[in-house]
DNA sequence: ATGAAAGCGCTAACAC
DNA sequence: GTGTTAGCGCTTTCAT
């Protein structure tokens, strides 16, 4: 900048004026000063600027996995929203470990972002104490944050959302109804087995639930169980949109009705459709972000808790009755 | 940092050194100064540091669209090559927007990133010419720089894949078989078009050639105007990921055997399963990462010019006879 | 083993 | 309309 002043020959505060864009500099000036910076190749330090303000209009964003297609929309419609604010999205994966998703959000601290929006893997958050009393704004999003902490969240509705999918099914006649879902201590997970377990009702047999890591060989081993009992499931609700599609492919055959939680690409074009309990990624990230900016702004009202309704999509797999045959791959 | 000297009763340059680890600290004092630093809350200002010293530990990602499963896992795979060499990762997408495309070049460029990986959506990188006199490390990524720039590239091997599936379906007795692709500006479009012109050699007919945005309307009809033809398409050639699934939803019962570019979750779930030609997004993205890092740590080697290899998976589509009956929903 | 001082590049506050 | 000065929080250099 120094350099762009004594080849324009001006005032180093011109310069700034300029590429700020401030007024009270005269046009001819301006245009003398643009020319240097051409000459020069010169492009301001964001650093120094962030260092200087105490804004870096930066976002930092933690989720789970960016590879997981629930997280993509999130981000990018978060992305989006920080755009459109000028800002810039820094963002990291926590691959549902907590001492990533602290390594994390404490990185980004130090780098004094102006706001967070974190789906956190951990289920403890007092680390932030000292970052939330600095004001820094922060938004859960999909999961609450761990006990003592009474921050903005941004959650789904997963318990009516479990439930709508298990009265789907027992309205087509299903009593024996499955649940394949993650580890309980994933917040979502357990609250879609609330959700399941109380519409169930008098029908919850937890023979028929399994909760682990969705991985192929274990969605294996727990349907063989399942469907070697006297009483069978005749119907299945997966936990997530990895659950469902796991369970699609170690299913390999075997007659049941399924809705799944989580909408996915292709779902309509399997034979049959698969049903599902739609959730909105993208919603979730703009609303999140939205709310952040709105802190950011000053909103300082009470912490706010949204929750977004879910909807269910009919597209064959759950409309089997009970007593039809039903298989993935006819 | 001074209210944790004047704290710990020592001189601002000890916790700067206990901070960042340096020796030359005497345990006691150390412990003083960690104390400090606790009670206060006290975390080191990023930005601060990097003004002084110059490295931001901070890599810029463009891409194309976050949502967009291929990105999805090169991002993952950028991430996490760029976390495990201590640094974070600013991206964003450019929704195949020169435009937006340069901006955020020249947003991350002014944030002092140390390095960028770069899909292009534009085809003049001229921009890029004084950051990269600065020294500033660029790989560019599934597509090329436009003219006139020799950096680092990591592409794959666009026309091999195509002539790969060609050739496929050539052997399965195919001798219509058509290309529905993105827009031939789109340098990986023209790039497989190429490859199945070259492997249809005289067989290749235009009027079996659509080449523009996925959607599923424009899609539809040029299907529709295909398969009226006096010789229609026994075969389709689909030149991505999206353009795959919308042409699985276009075809709609319409037969004809079928290979696409890009593997997909659930292809093999399909009946028939979709046979495809496979990249691998976490590879690239590995690939990038990792020859960006070379260049960080001072390999001034020439440009660099990796093309990866892909591989046909065939599940099916692709395996249909000319004369054979194939729907996609039996 | 510890400290004092200079300065990274910028903007805010205040002259002129 | 333009320039001067101070200082953001840190690291670097050089003393002690």
């Amino acid at each position: 900048m120094k350099d762009v002043a004594s080849a324009a020959g001006v005032a180093l505060k011109t310069v700034s004026r300029v590429v700020n864009g401030e007024p009270g500099v005269h046009p001819a000036t301006a245009e003398r000063v643009r020319t240097a910076i051409d000459r020069l190749g010169y492009s301001r330090n964001e650093s120094a600027r962030v260092l200087r303000r105490g804004r870096t209009a930066t976002i930092g964003l933690v989720i789970e996995d960016v590879a997981d297609p629930f997280y993509a929309g999130l981000s990018r419609a978060v992305e989006a929203v920080v755009i459109d604010h000028g800002c810039l999205l820094l963002s990291g994966s926590s691959g549902e470990e907590p001492g990533r998703e602290r390594e994390l959000v404490e990185t980004f601290c130090a780098r004094r972002v102006d706001g967070l929006i974190v789906v956190p893997a951990g289920d403890d958050h007092t680390y932030l104490g000292p970052e939330l009393e600095a004001g820094t704004p922060v938004v859960f999003a999909d999961r609450p944050p761990g006990a003592g902490l009474d921050v903005d969240t941004v959650l789904t509705d997963n318990a009516g959302g479990a439930g709508q999918a298990v009265r789907h099914l027992l309205t087509h006649g299903h009593r024996r109804i499955a649940f394949l879902g993650d580890h309980p201590a994933i917040f979502t997970a357990s609250e879609r087995l609330r959700g399941y377990r109380a519409e169930l009702g008098g029908l919850y047999d937890e023979r028929l639930v399994s909760m682990r890591p969705p991985s192929l060989e274990s969605v294996r081993g727990d349907l063989a169980r399942m469907f070697a009992l006297d009483d069978p499931p005749t119907a299945l609700f997966t936990g997530n949109g990895r659950y469902t599609v796991t369970t699609l492919r170690a299913l390999a055959g075997r007659r049941a009705a399924l809705v799944g939680f989580d909408d996915f690409e292709l779902a309509d074009l399997l034979a049959p459709g698969v049903s599902v309990i739609a959730q909105d990624p993208s919603w979730m990230g703009r609303v999140a972000a939205e709310l952040l900016f709105r802190r950011l702004r000053g909103d300082a009202g009470p912490p706010e808790h949204i929750e977004l309704p879910v909807r269910l999509i009919p597209r064959g797999s759950g409309e089997v009755p009970s007593d039809d045959t039903y298989g993935l791959r006819p």
